[in-house]
RNA sequence: GGGCGCUUAGCUCAGCUGGUUCAGAGCAUCUGCCUUACAAGCAGAGGGUCGGCGGUUCGAAUCCGUCAGCGCCCACCA
């Protein structure tokens, strides 16, 4: 503790230093640098962020766990912000805040960057066991693992520490196993064959969620498909009948080998493993191929024409080639009209071995015209793309290319590593979404989780409603092992672990089994298929359910997360929620949007748009990044995030640190307080209270960045510009005069409040200054200080709105002294035009006018003075006589100008006042409005007239 | 192809169930100021027929239709 008293120490304490000096000897600067380590580390010191269950109301958020080995970008920047803000509000009101931070293993993004690693070190993945690979991935970890959440720290996010947890941790590791166990005991895991999306550069299976789609230009080739047995066919009259047949509207190619039809692909390397040929059977086009094969060109095999209404007859020539191993719809047709499917891949996506094997089989079975084959040995181990590019030249040398087309198509590529996808057929692991689905979909429909903004609901919704089994196991090592053990003589058993695994295993086959002849599954788990547990695996309530932190924080209170992952991520954590606490896991749901620079294009490394936090943080301070990111952060849509927004916030908290410099160097004496001080203490007392009820109906309804432009301008503009100017004491003779005790202390407690209202969103400058303002204990913090305000009342609202009139009148003073060129320092005089004092209802305010105006006086007159600039706030008339300086002319314009506005303002009201339906239809209230407004504006047009009347 | 959303000042956005003299805020811009808290500042000013068209209504930035432009999500058209 010692160490924080001396880091305390150096904090620029002022109390008691107050009076002389001007700002108290602080520079004019404020420095955020030498501020944020020293509190954070005092917070730290205190134990302020950290919670245990108690008797007060909880409120709980968990960190979308970052990877573990990434590195804070604007993305973070933002979603941290937005937690932390929301946390150390809840905490100021008193709630038990807990905010659990963590990361993620990112299986799949964390093993690439070590395969990448050991290439770099000439060390292959596949020389490596699973054990060493291992190995190489935990040193990883651990030497990037957590600098992620060392950086959280710069930004004042106000984590629990002690509860930091990792997906691949003990508690969650077990967690995740026995959700495995249990959800197949349930039979909602299976494992199946199943066409999948493999990504052939990680070398796993992905799951849906993990394709996305990119626009490519890419080749439409059309390829011929010659019938079979042309002789056999003319025997049987077939093409005398040609005619007849094109005639009814199908459409026959030839040329002089033959009789052929055309199919377009894409990917004409697939023609490999073409087992058949697809029609529509309501096709005119194509009725003379029913009931025919087709060779398949430069492969040679021989396949039947089926027939199935699945074929777009608009489409292309209408055929299609049926390639049941490489094509998600291909691999159902297989499945209806059992077709063999030849996988033409290997697994990294080079073409296989059983190209050619299948092609020698093929070319066995039927005798086909050798200048339709090309031997596939030639492509046999050939990439992918290359092959395609190869096997079209071949073709169109060969003549068996009708012709290719430009073809802008969507190719469905790895999320992670970028590279095309390859439907393939393989042996994964499932989870059955349809039960998942059911009991997920109606808390979010009837908000019982509640989303922000709500347009989220029509996404999930139609995700639900179209969900398909979950593939949840990877080919990677890096990750939660597949808790299934092989059997030597077939089959597999699930458990928790290899001692149940054994036991299991003998019941199946007989107790001389031994653990080492059982094999474990070689695939882990998807990563999602543990963060879908987070919120209660945090609290252990997947291996201790019903635990007393269960009790406590679970449901959570708020997520806050980028709607990418509202599939991958929320819906899960909704299904594991339900499944396995029937509960919510959280109530609210606060969607970022996505962090854009200021030409609106998405951060990228490659367009170097990307700032870096900490070097932002380093130069506008973490109060100053954390408000920049904020000012333009509202939920849902995207940011368009610029340096110079945290400019401003670095300049805001230097307006907040020139404020406190000028209150903390005043001398404080027990001398009567002036009038102007007195109303605009009251004054701004009713305004605080008026605040904190916007500030919290913002709050509640996640309006952050309003609630920040609120607090703003409340400091700014209302604090800074009109309240500390009206009790600022005068200088005499050059020297400063004291201030009163009682505007002081007023003064110091809205200062508090201020700086209470600002805590959740700059931390740092607003504990720093709180704990100048007055004497502190060792330990206390604004974190924990609650912001308890009257309600607001009738006469607060009253009294704020006639300022409001103030503030115009004073303006409009200082806008004549600006157009007259009249320096500040020159006193003027400001006439009320009115018929007796009583009848000015701003004449209570005079003082504070006289102050804010620089009046010599302020005088109630029946007749302005000639040569006086006149204006008007509400229906009261005002001048300020100008002597010589009044230019009459211009004068005159001005209020003639403003006598045609109300004019035809007041033809309009009038108007509308005159339309009977108007006047039945429409409320009394705003009835009763439209006449005040007449009787204003005609108030106002007498006083011109009058003023014109006399110049 | 389906669904959702957006279009208000130079920029970024508020404007909730139609009616407070409602057309707003911040930034930027312009003018004048180094006035002993703050030039990272002070004071003042200008700026929009609320995307187009049509409709409902006594009344539309707000509701409905339609068109245009933009964005997002989903989808098996090879």
């Amino acid at each position: 503790m010692s160490e924080n008293k001396t880091s305390k120490e150096t904090a620029p304490s002022l109390t008691g230093r107050a009076g002389g000096e001007s700002g108290c000897g602080l520079p004019p600067k404020y420095s955020p640098s030498e501020v944020e380590g020293k509190w954070y580390q005092y917070w730290l010191d205190n134990k302020l962020f950290s919670s245990k269950p108690d008797g007060r109301e909880p409120y709980t958020v968990v960190i979308p766990p970052p990877n573990v080995t990434g590195v804070l970008h604007m993305g973070h920047v933002l979603n941290e912000t937005i937690q932390d803000i929301l946390v150390r509000h809840a905490r100021m009101e008193g709630k038990n805040a807990c905010w659990v931070p963590g990361t993620d293993h990112a299986s799949i993004a964390t093993e690439a960057k070590v395969v990448n690693r050991l290439a770099e070190q000439g060390i292959k993945k596949t020389d490596l066991t699973r054990e060493e690979f291992l190995k190489h991935a935990w040193a990883w970890t651990e030497e990037h693992g957590g600098i992620i959440l060392k950086q959280l720290r710069k930004l004042g996010c106000s984590c629990d520490w002690d509860r930091t947890a990792f997906t691949m941790d003990g508690p969650r590791s077990e967690s995740v196993i026995k959700v495995f166990v249990d959800l197949y005991r349930k039979g909602l895991i299976y494992r199946g064959v199943r066409m999948v999306n493999w990504d052939p550069k990680a070398l796993t299976a992905l799951s849906d969620e993990e394709v996305v789609y990119k626009e490519e230009h890419t080749k439409l080739y059309y390829m011929k498909y010659y019938l079979e047995n042309l002789e056999g066919l003319d025997s049987l009259g077939y093409l005398d009948n040609l005619e007849n047949l094109e005639s009814a509207g199908n459409v026959i190619h030839r040329d002089s080998r033959g009789y052929y039809a055309v199919v377009a692909t894409t990917r004409p390397e697939t023609i490999m493993g073409d087992v058949a040929m697809c029609i529509n059977p309501n096709d005119p086009k194509n009725q003379w191929l029913k009931g025919k094969k087709v060779i398949v060109p430069v492969v040679g095999r021989v396949i039947p024409v089926i027939e199935d209404e699945y074929v777009d007859i608009e489409f292309g020539t209408g055929c299609l080639k049926v390639t049941p191993a490489h094509d998600v719809n291909d691999y159902m047709l297989g499945e209806k009209y059992n077709l063999e499917a030849i996988d033409i891949f290997n697994d990294d996506a080079t073409l296989s071995e059983r190209i050619a094997t299948a092609q020698q089989a093929a070319l066995a079975a039927n005798t086909v015209p050798d200048d339709f084959v090309i031997g596939l040995e030639k492509y046999v181990g050939m990439e992918r793309f290359a092959c395609r590019k190869q096997i079209a030249e071949d073709m169109v040398a060969a003549g068996l290319m009708e012709k290719i087309e430009d073809y802008d198509n969507k190719i469905g590529c790895s999320e992670r590593t970028g590279v095309p996808i390859e439907p393939k057929l393989s042996m994964q692991w499932f989870l059955k979404m349809q039960h998942m689905a059911d009991i997920s979909l109606a808390p979010v429909m009837n908000d019982d989780i509640q989303f922000y903004p709500a347009k989220y609901k029509n996404t999930y919704r139609h995700w639900l409603e179209n969900i398909k089994d979950w593939c949840i196991s990877r080919q990677l090592w890096w990750g939660h092992r597949i808790p299934a053990w092989y059997l030597p003589s077939g089959g597999f058993v699930v458990a928790e672990n290899e001692q149940e695994a054994l036991q299991l295993a003998r019941e199946k086959s007989g107790n001389n089994l031994q653990l080492s002849e059982l094999k474990q599954d070689e695939d882990a788990l998807d990563t999602w298929f543990s963060s879908w547990l987070w919120p209660i695996s945090l609290f252990d309530g997947i291996r201790n359910p019903g635990n007393e932190e269960m009790k406590y924080y679970y449901p959570t209170a708020d997520l806050v997360t980028g709607p990418d992952i509202i599939f991958f991520w929320v819906a899960r954590m909704i299904m594991a929620g339900y499944e396995y606490e029937g509960k919510m896991p959280f109530r609210h749901v606060y969607f970022t949007g996505i962090v854009r620079d200021k030409l609106g294009r998405k951060m990228s490394k490659s367009l170097g748009n990307s700032p870096d936090p900490l070097d932002l943080i380093e130069r506008f301070g973490a109060d100053g990044v954390r408000m920049g990111m904020m000012l333009s952060a509202p939920a849902g849509s995207d940011i368009l995030f610029d340096e110079a927004l945290c400019e401003q916030g670095r300049n805001f908290n230097n307006k907040i640190w020139n404020a406190f410099r000028l209150v903390k160097g005043w001398e404080v004496a027990d001398v009567e307080q002036p009038e102007a001080a007195k109303l605009a203490t009251q004054w701004f007392a009713a305004k605080l209270r008026l605040a904190a009820e916007e500030l919290a109906d913002d709050f509640s309804k996640y309006r952050l960045s309003e609630t920040l432009m609120t607090v703003y301008r409340l400091f700014w503009d209302e604090f800074s510009s009109w309240y500390l100017e009206m009790v600022k004491p005068a200088y005499v003779d050059g020297k400063p005069q004291p201030v009163d005790r009682t505007t002081y202390d007023a003064t110091l407690q809205y200062f508090e409040v201020l700086l209470k209202m600002m805590h959740p969103f700059m931390p740092f400058i607003t504990e720093e200054l709180w704990q100048a303002l007055y004497e502190r204990q060792e330990g206390e913090s604004i974190m924990r200080a609650e912001l308890h305000l009257p309600a607001a009342t009738e006469e607060d609202r009253q009294l704020c709105a006639d300022f409001e009139a103030v503030k115009e009148v004073v303006t409009s003073i200082r806008a004549i002294r600006s157009q007259k060129n009249i320096a500040p320092k020159e006193k003027l005089t400001l006439e009320i035009v009115c018929e007796d004092k009583q009848s000015s209802t701003l004449h209570s305010f005079n003082v504070a006018i006289s102050k804010m105006a620089n009046l010599s006086a302020i005088d109630m007159v029946t007749e302005k003075s000639k040569g006086s600039a006149s204006f008007l706030v509400g229906t009261s008339e005002y001048a300020v006589p100008l002597g010589n300086l009044i230019d009459l002319d211009a004068e005159r314009k001005k209020l003639e100008a403003e006598l045609q506005r109300i004019e035809s303002f007041l033809a309009s009201v009038e108007k509308k006042l005159a339309n009977e339906r108007f006047v039945q239809n429409a409320p009394a209230a705003v009835v009763e409005m439209e006449r005040k407004k007449q009787a204003d504006a005609q108030q106002k047009i007498v006083s011109i007239r009058e003023t014109l009347a006399g110049m």
